[in-house]
Parts: C-alpha cells; sequence; structure tokens
DNA sequence: ACTTGTTACTAAAACGATTGCGTAGAAATA
DNA sequence: TATTTCTACGCAATCGTTTTAGTAACAAGT
C-alpha cells in the first residue's frame, strides 16, 4: 500500500520542468517566475501533493516532534497535563507521541528507548514510581537531548523543571484537617524515592509539627506502586483502621490512591468524614459528585503542561547549549468540601 | 543542537569499510564474515550508534507509527480505548500519534491533516460529534490511506469498524428502568448525527416500544456538543424538569453527560433516584463511589482499541488492495447500582 | 589453463525534499 | 559591439540508510 504517492518529481515530470524548480517554487522562492509559481502551485493542488515530511526530516535534521512519558492517561491529572502540553506544541507546529510507562521501570525505559529511536527533538517526562535511578536519562541527556521534567522530577539531571507547589498543597490539607479539629492524621502516598511524595510528605509533616501536633510514623503509609494495584491501599486501610490510635482523618496523594480509599471506605462502610475524614490529592473532575463530595488538593495540570512545553521549545529552538536551568513551581488549590468536615458523633 | 550524530558513515571511516558493508553488519547480512560483523558491532556499541529513523522510514516508505483521533482524552472511555491500541501497537513496533478533537469538525479536519502531513501509516478515527460529513477523510481513503473507524463510525466510507453494541447497551438499560417500574423515562444524548447517538436512540426506543410505553419526542434531549459545555445539559434538565409529566427516570449517553447530569442533579437538590433515576453510559471507575452509586452501561474501551488496532494493522501489512470489510461489535455490560433502584417515595 | 563458484566486500543508486552553485538567454550598460 | 547584470531556471550534492548490482580474490572442478 504506497499512500500518498505523489512526490515533488512526479509534478516536475508533468509540467516538464525540474525537480528544483518545482520546490523552490512551491516554497515561494524568488528565483521563480510568477508564472511558474502558479504552474506550479497549480497542478499541486491538483493532484493534492503533500511534501513527504520523513524527506523533510531527513534534510532539516529535526522531526518536530517530541515525546511524552507519563504513568497513565486515565488519569485525569496527566490528561490534563497532555491538554497543555498539545496546546502549545501544536501552536508551534510541534506533535507530541504520548507514551505510558503504567508506573513501570522497565516500560519507562523501554518507551524512552523507542520515541528517541523514533527520533523526536525533545522530551517530556514524568518519572515512574518504580524508577530508581535515571541512569537511562542521563546519557540521552549527555547526548544533548532536549528534556523537561515536570510532576515528578529529578535532582540528578540539571534541566527545566516545572512542578507544583506540593509543599504548600500538602502543608494546607493537613492544616485545614488540623483547622477542622482533628489530631490523629494519617498520610497515604506513593513511595518515598519519586519527588511528589518527599515533598508533599515535608509538608505534611511541618504542618503537624508547627501544630505541635506528634504523628506516630506508622501513620504514614506507602504504596509501592502508587496505587496502581487496588491491594496497596487495601493493605494500608487495614493496617490504619485496627490501630488502637486509629486515625481519625487520612491525607491521600495521587488521584489513585485518593479515589481507590474513597471506593474501599466506602465499601468498608466507614464513614466519611464521620468516622475518618478525607482529603486527596486529586485532579479528578467529579470530586463533586463523589461520595461524599472530597474535599482535594488540585493541581493546575494544563498549565503545568503549558509551562513545561515552553520550556522545552526554548531548549529544543537555543542555538547555543542552555546552561542556566530553571524549576517552576505553580501553586495548588484546596477545596474544601465534606469529606473534611468535622461533624458531631 | 545535533542530538546523536553519530552515523552509519562515521563507523565506516573509522573502521576503513564501506558505508555498505557496515550496514549489511548491523543487519546481520550473510554476505559479511564474522569478523567483520564483530568489529562494526563492537565499534557502534562503544559510540553509541543508533540507526537514524527517519532516514530508515524514508528509505523503507513506512513510519511506523499509527494516527489516532479521539474527542478528549479526559475522558476515561477514549483513555481506556488508547490504551487497548497501545498494547498492540507497541507489540508490533508501531508507535501512535494521539490528537484530540474537544468535538470540534475544525479540529477533526486539521489533526488528520497534520497526522497526514507527519506520514502515518494508518489512521484511528472516533468521529467528533460535529462533524457534519467525512470529505476530508474519503480523500484520504481513496488515496489508500488505511483507517478504521471506532465507536463513532460512518457508512460513507467502507472500511473496518469496531464499535460497543450500543443498540442493545441501551435496550438494557432502558428495559431495567422499566422493570425497575418506572415509566416516564426521557433520554438525553449526543447530536442525533452521529452514529451511537442512532443507535443507542434506537435501543431505548425499542424497549419503551416493546414495554408498550408510549413516550413522547420532547422526552429526547440532544446537547449539540456532546456535552461539552455544561449549559447544554443544565437546558435539558431545566426543561425536562419542569415539564408537567416530568420524567421519572433519565437514560444518558457518553460520559460526559451522564458524569455532569448526576452532578446538576445533586446541585439541584433532585434527589436520585427518588425524584428521578439516572442509568448512563460511561466508563468511569467512580461509578461506585458517585453519590448516588451510579448504574451505568459500560463498554469494552480496552478491547475495542485492540480490535480496532489488529484491524488496522491487518490492513497496513496487506500487499493487496482489501474489499472485504468488517464491522466489529462488541458487548456492553449493564451495572446496577444505586441510581436507578426503585424507593417507595 | 579455463570455466565456475564462493566469499567478502564496495560502488552507486535509490527514498523525497532542499539548496548552493552554475548558466543560458535576455536586458542593460559601457 | 562588447561587457556586465539580471532573470529564471537546472544540475548535482546532501540528509542517513538500505539494497541492487557488481567485482576482486581465491578455491575447486574439468
Amino acid at each position: 500500500m504506497n499512500f500518498n504517492a505523489i512526490t515533488i518529481r512526479d509534478i516536475a515530470k508533468e509540467l516538464n520542468l525540474s525537480v528544483s524548480t518545482v520546490s523552490k517554487a512551491l516554497r515561494d522562492s524568488y528565483e521563480i517566475s510568477e508564472k511558474t509559481k502558479k504552474l506550479v502551485i497549480e497542478c499541486a493542488q491538483r493532484n493534492n501533493y503533500r511534501p513527504n515530511p520523513i524527506a523533510q526530516s531527513l534534510k532539516q535534521g529535526n522531526s518536530k516532534s517530541i515525546g511524552i512519558v507519563v504513568s497513565t492517561i486515565e488519569n485525569q491529572f496527566f490528561a490534563q497535563v497532555i491538554n497543555g502540553i498539545e496546546s502549545v506544541a501544536h501552536k508551534e507546529g510541534y506533535n507530541v507521541i504520548i507514551t505510558q510507562t503504567h508506573e513501570s521501570y522497565d516500560l519507562e525505559v523501554k518507551n524512552v528507548n523507542h520515541l528517541t529511536s523514533r527520533s523526536i527533538d525533545g522530551l517530556l517526562i514524568s518519572l515512574s514510581t518504580e524508577t530508581p535511578d535515571v541512569e537511562h536519562l542521563k546519557t540521552l541527556h549527555a547526548q544533548g537531548l532536549p528534556m523537561v521534567f515536570f510532576d515528578r522530577v529529578t535532582e540528578d539531571i540539571n534541566t527545566h523543571k516545572v512542578i507544583s507547589d506540593n509543599y504548600k498543597g500538602a502543608y494546607d490539607a493537613t492544616k485545614h484537617l488540623i483547622d477542622s479539629g482533628f489530631r490523629r492524621i494519617a498520610h497515604i502516598t506513593s513511595p518515598p524515592n519519586i519527588s511528589i511524595t518527599k515533598e508533599r510528605l515535608a509538608g505534611y509533616k511541618a504542618a503537624l509539627a508547627d501544630a505541635g501536633i506528634f504523628t506516630p510514623d506508622y501513620y504514614i503509609c506507602y504504596c509501592p506502586h502508587g496505587g496502581r494495584d487496588i491491594s496497596e491501599i487495601e493493605n494500608a486501610l487495614n493496617f490504619l483502621l485496627n490501630l488502637k490510635d486509629k486515625p481519625d482523618a487520612i491525607f491521600t496523594t495521587s488521584d489513585r490512591i485518593t479515589t481507590t480509599t474513597i471506593f474501599l471506605l466506602n465499601k468498608l462502610k466507614v464513614a466519611i468524614p464521620a468516622d475518618v475524614a478525607l482529603v486527596g490529592y486529586t485532579n479528578t473532575t467529579l470530586a463533586d459528585v463523589l461520595n461524599p463530595p472530597l474535599s482535594s488538593v488540585h493541581q493546575q495540570g494544563f498549565e503545568i503542561g503549558q509551562k513545561a512545553t515552553e520550556m522545552l521549545l526554548s531548549l529544543i529552538k537555543s542555538k547555543w547549549p542552555v546552561t542556566e536551568f530553571e524549576t517552576v513551581v505553580l501553586p495548588t488549590h484546596l477545596f474544601i468540601r465534606e469529606s473534611s468536615t468535622k461533624t458531631k458523633k
């Protein structure tokens, strides 16, 4: 099947012109007379000619496409980030290739290799929860592949980064729970190796410390796969709910963990917020309609995507090796709904 | 920035071999001695050589990538379809380029043009709600671009298609409402021009007819943009709830319409199902956790994506023009939850 | 000694578009 | 008329890889 067979050569043959004349005519070169240009353009349109982008890429040395690596697009946060990325990329004539790691390190490596072997001009990446190191990216970075990290970033590679103010988001959420009268506030979170976990954990701890509330370490539960498997959260909840100093509130990170927590609490007939209050990081548009309406820390997903893409494009377009890098931090917003409202028992 | 500069020519120079020898050695050709192969491979690895995929594409005449057009990946149904697509595509060495129409016809045309001008080997497309005709696809189809439709299909182009059993899904949902004792069953749906609307509408009507229930036409509300804007559903609900023969149940199609309906009914303090029962098409994983838990028609999104991709790849790989086309219909599943359970008032 | 075969390689032509350089012919200038 | 300057186009190289069509060098068969 050879789709789109018509080439610049076919036009040249049809009009008895040289290939270069046709090319130049189509690119509106001053070297070509108006008459010939008109002739060529008319012929091109009539034959529905489209320049072969692969040939153009080969000649020009770029592919006009950027690669994206996220954990999963089923997560609304990433879907929103991707929308932001596309909005900027398309405007600049770049298209995007989206890949998903499903939190797996292996898949992350495979996707990155696949993307680079498909020739991308730059990479936007949010690390997988299972990623232990970034050696697979360091080589590429050293070779000069422009990359920008967002959401889950690494300190081991010096480049542009875009993140939410995870510390403050967690601080605000925890403080809100404290202000609402909760004292035994547990935390279910992603693995401790990824950046968002550390930052949010720090915010959580700081809010508790600032309020002078002592919280035992076992109130902090890590989900090895970031909540990919329901059992991770089941285990955490079973543990927490069976403590003799059972928490009266839970602060969760990540969409998946948050929504699974509310699902499981409902299933276990644990009343929210009467038995346990809940505040979680999530970008789902359904927070209002959940049972109960979910208090949530919302991130500016779309804007994160936009900013990261702008930075990536600036790297791609830069004629000089860039050495000054920036980490942009976007604010989060706490939406208070019923799941964290203190009720009289 | 020239990333990944080392080419087959550099290796040839370094080893004092010809370019073709190096190429053949790397491709493990029988024409090259083991000694030379070893030499070349060692040199390639040492220099971290990667074949330039653009040059390969140009030579081989394919890009090993397929284009996807959906309305929005924020819709979990499409996210799941895409996961299915990727699972098959990546296994076969293809990567995917995802584009979104946000239900706009203009964007659909732009995306399709963009994809084809980026050289894709095939196209997977679910039509936008606003798409009035498929002229923009007919040309491409005529030129031989392999394409497979899924979800929202057209009769005007003869190719493979993969859809859910929309008729039966709607029939089952409506029948369930009837069986639960509801009689005045309204329908909020997408614009009448797209296939899923027609099919689901037919199922809805058939179930009512089979039960001998007369339903006025004004019980059927169309959302011009498939529920993209909240006002579309607000208008529909305002209209329905102010009727003197106000419906006692609503059947909604599409994720967006369904979740927005439950949001608005909650906001309007209309009790579900006491005042109005609700069954909707949705693939959200949160149906269980909504307030109230949402009865829903669930589609096999992942499987739709898989099947569509298998069919597309068979078209791409076919040496002969394919003339026999197939429409695969996958079953839907009705999950009964509280939103459609008859309660005593 | 002469054909025939095999091995292990190279030269060159693709793929399609772009571009620097060259040039025929016309027009302008000396 | 001779020379220079334009105009409008063509030639050929280029991007990096693959592939076809060779071809030396040597061995084996007749």
